[in-house]
RNA sequence: GCGAUCGUAGCUCAGUUGGUUAGAGCGCCGGUUUGUGGUACCGGAGGUCGUGGGUUCAAGACCCAUCGGUCGCCCCA
C-alpha cells in the first residue's frame, strides 16, 4: 500500500485557529461597528472578475499585471482574475449596478485578496483586507472623513500608539504632470549616482525613486523638489482644507512629501498610516483620491477616494483579545447519564448560556477535562442509586452558579 | 526572479569536538485514590532526525543537491 501523500497547502496562504484567528474575528468586528458610526453602507462584490477590470485600473503597471496577478482562463475562454484589491471591483459595480444614482456613496466591505508574491512578514498571496470608498464626492471634506474613519478605527482598535498617518498630495493632473517633469529632469541630472534599481525606475516609474530604500539614492531622493512649487491654486487649496479639517476633527498627522502613488489616476491626498513594528511592512492603512479611475474604466467622470487596511497586519499589532469564556463546562462521568446530559446542556444553550460538554474518553478523566475548559462554572454528571447525581466546582457561590442551578432545578435536577 | 536563515514526536523545543538503544514539556491513550474532588500522581503509544546523494570505522550533527518554512531585496494596485 502506498503511502498517501497529503496535498501541501499552497504558498503563503493561512490556516488560523485560536490566537491569530481571534486577532482576524476582533479587526472585523471591530471595523463593522465603526464604519456604521460614519454611515458607510457594508457592500459585497465578486472575489473574481474580468481581467480587464484589474488591467484597466492598473493600466500602465504591466508588471504588475504580468507577474503579480492569478489570471486563468474559464471553460468558456474568458480572462479571469483573482481580486488583488478591491477599488476596481467596485469602480465596476458603480458603474456597471447604476450606483451613480446613490451618489455620493460610502460604502465599506472586507474580504479576501490575492497577489501572486514571495510571503514575506504581513504579506501573503491570499490575504485580507477592510476597504472603505467614497464614491462621487470630489470636496476635500470627503478625504477628512475617511482619514477621521480610519484614525478613529486605529484608535478602537488600540494600535494608534506606534502608528502615525503621514500625509502628501500629489495635485491635480497639471500639478502632477508638471512635477513629474522636474523630479524626471533632477534624476536625469544625477543619473550616473544612482543605484541600478532606481535607474531602471526612471523610465518605468519615476515617482518611485523618491521612496527607494537604497542608501545610493537617499541623497538624491532627498534633495528632489517637493511637489508644493508646482501645485495648482485649487490643488494647493484642497490640501490646505483636507489638512485643516484633521486639525479641527484632532487627527494628528505627519507631512511626507516622498509619498507617492505609482497610478495616474491618483490626484490630491495620498495618506499611509505607517508602523515601524511589522518589520519591512510598514503600511498599515493607506489609500488615496482616485479621481481618474472610474474615467478609465468607460464611466463617467466620477471623483471618489478611497482606503484599504490588512486585516492580518492589523491583528498582529492589537493586543491579544479578550475571548468571553465559557460559562459552563459540563463532565458526564458515566456513560448511563448521556440522556440527562443532553436534556441539560440543550436547556442551558437555549437559556444563551455557552456550555461544553466532555462525555468521551475515560470517565475519570472527564471531570479533569472539564476544569481545563476554564469555564466560570464546573458541573458534573454522574450516575448514583439508578439516578443522576449533579455536583458543582465552585470556590464560592456567584451569580453564574445560581443561574446553572436555577435552570437545573426547572428540569427537576437537585445538587 | 534574487539573498540570508532554519527544518528532530501532533505542538514547543533540548541533543556537547561526529561516538552505544535520539530526549523533555504540553497534548493524546491507559491506570491509581469512590471522592462536594483531582487543572493531581503513575504508566504507555507516538520519530526513516524534511527528502536524495556524498564524506567517514561511525552522521540528527560535516559537504552537495532538492523541497518546505521564516525574514529581507525586487514589486507594492
Amino acid at each position: 500500500m502506498a503511502k498517501i501523500e497529503t496535498p501541501r497547502p499552497i504558498r503563503g496562504t493561512q490556516d488560523m485557529l485560536g490566537d491569530s484567528a481571534d486577532r482576524f474575528a476582533h479587526v472585523v468586528a471591530t471595523f463593522d461597528r465603526v464604519r456604521r458610526l460614519y454611515g458607510f453602507q457594508r457592500i459585497e462584490v465578486p472575489v473574481f472578475e474580468s481581467t480587464a477590470v484589474f488591467a484597466r485600473s492598473l493600466g500602465e503597471s504591466t508588471d504588475v499585471v504580468s507577474k503579480e496577478m492569478y489570471t486563468f482562463e474559464d471553460r468558456g475562454g474568458d480572462s479571469l482574475t483573482l481580486r488583488p484589491e478591491f477599488t476596481a471591483g467596485i469602480a465596476r459595480a458603480y458603474i456597471t449596478e447604476g450606483w451613480q444614482q446613490y451618489a455620493p456613496l460610502k460604502v465599506a466591505t472586507h474580504g479576501p485578496l490575492f497577489r501572486y508574491e514571495r510571503p514575506q512578514k504581513g504579506r501573503f498571496r491570499q490575504f485580507h483586507q477592510l476597504d472603505a470608498e467614497i464614491i462621487g464626492a470630489a470636496e476635500p471634506g470627503a478625504d477628512v472623513e475617511l482619514l477621521v474613519f480610519a484614525d478613529q478605527l486605529l484608535k478602537e482598535l488600540g494600535i494608534s500608539e506606534g502608528v502615525t498617518l503621514t500625509l502628501n498630495t500629489l495635485g491635480d493632473a497639471a500639478s502632477r504632470d508638471a512635477w513629474r517633469d522636474a523630479l524626471v529632469a533632477h534624476f536625469n541630472a544625477h543619473m550616473g549616482d544612482l543605484s541600478e534599481d532606481s535607474r531602471a525606475r526612471l523610465t518605468r516609474n519615476p515617482l518611485r525613486i523618491l521612496d527607494s530604500k537604497d542608501p545610493r539614492d537617499r541623497p538624491i531622493a532627498d534633495s528632489a523638489p517637493d511637489i508644493d512649487a508646482f501645485l495648482t491654486d485649487e490643488a494647493r487649496a484642497f490640501f490646505e482644507k483636507v489638512t485643516q479639517g484633521l486639525d479641527a476633527a484632532g487627527v494628528a498627522w505627519e507631512r511626507n512629501a516622498r509619498l507617492v502613488r505609482g497610478l495616474d489616476y491618483y490626484r490630491h491626498t495620498a495618506f499611509e498610516f505607517v508602523t515601524d513594528r511589522l518589520g519591512a511592512q510598514g503600511t498599515v492603512l493607506g489609500g488615496g483620491r482616485y479621481d481618474g479611475l472610474i474615467e478609465n474604466m468607460g464611466g463617467p467622470v466620477t471623483p471618489a477616494v478611497g482606503w484599504a487596511a490588512g486585516i492580518e497586519r492589523l491583528g498582529m499589532l492589537i493586543d491579544a483579545p479578550q475571548i468571553e469564556p465559557l460559562k459552563v463546562a459540563m463532565a458526564v462521568e458515566d456513560d448511563l447519564a448521556m440522556p440527562d446530559a443532553w436534556r441539560v446542556i440543550s436547556k442551558l444553550r437555549h437559556k444563551g448560556m455557552s456550555v461544553d460538554m466532555i462525555a468521551t474518553g475515560s470517565p475519570r478523566k472527564r471531570f479533569d477535562k472539564a476544569l481545563k475548559l476554564n469555564a466560570k462554572v464546573a458541573l458534573s454528571l454522574q450516575w448514583k442509586d439508578g439516578r443522576v447525581d449533579v455536583r458543582y466546582h465552585a470556590a464560592t457561590w456567584h451569580d453564574d452558579l445560581f443561574e446553572v442551578k436555577a435552570a437545573l432545578t426547572e428540569l427537576g435536577y437537585q445538587g
